[in-house]
DNA sequence: TTGAAATTTCGCAACATTGCGAATAAACTG
DNA sequence: CAGTTTATTCGCAATGTTGCGAAATTTCAA
């Protein structure tokens, strides 16, 4: 490894361990945790909702989707951290309806 | 390196829709397909613009996640169909931004 | 209360995504 | 040009997600 001392130059790498640094010291494990929790729980919340909204039993909203009740069931447990893009779609596809997915940059307060 | 613009792409889009919506006129199963890819296309496109955006290198980004290289070049790859909500979680972590999901109503016919 | 429909929980096999090194190609620097 | 960094591709093991039946629980209407 090269070994740099410059003050004057910032290579990338400072910048990579800034970023670094603010990951792991910026967001402890419990609330990148709880985050995720939320995140999840917020999916099994739409999930629900949208069955739902078009008045649908778990096991008939699984035949949409080629899949059984207790895999709705499953999606719609607050505490399931299995959610994925693939089950999304297909939910989304057969309620007529696409996923949007955003980055959206997190504003640290303070 | 691989054609891997990403800059615009408006020009050809309009001709490219054209000849895509007379083949595949009348062939859900296709549509949807192509649906899916575009939308992978998207995400592809989103991660590597993301990544630009703050500079870092593939490898670089790749030890904010905790991975290496060749999965982010995995990832930015336009044909990629594994995308996952947990990848880019993490990504949007390791970029200080969140994930947003939405549902979206599509009207469809015309 | 009773029965039927709906939901929930559990376990395990099947399938999908990720990890990761190594080799190749491309881009960049001097 | 050679040397360095960056990006891409491939294969396979490890991990994660889904499929799905069966049984337990809850909900609801009669």
């Amino acid at each position: 490894m090269p070994d740099k001392k410059a003050k004057t130059v910032k290579p990338a790498s400072d910048a990579v361990e800034i970023l670094h640094r603010r990951f792991f010291e910026g967001k402890p494990a419990r609330l990148k945790n709880l985050e995720e929790a939320r995140a999840n729980e917020e999916i099994a919340r739409k999930i629900h909702e949208l069955r739902a909204a078009v008045a649908l039993a778990q096991t008939q909203l699984a035949k949409l989707i080629g899949t059984t009740a207790s895999v709705i069931c499953r999606l719609e447990d607050a505490d399931y951290e299995g959610h994925s893009l693939a089950m999304l779609r297909r939910i989304a596809g057969a309620l007529n309806q696409r996923i949007e997915i955003r980055f959206i940059p997190i504003r640290r307060s303070a």
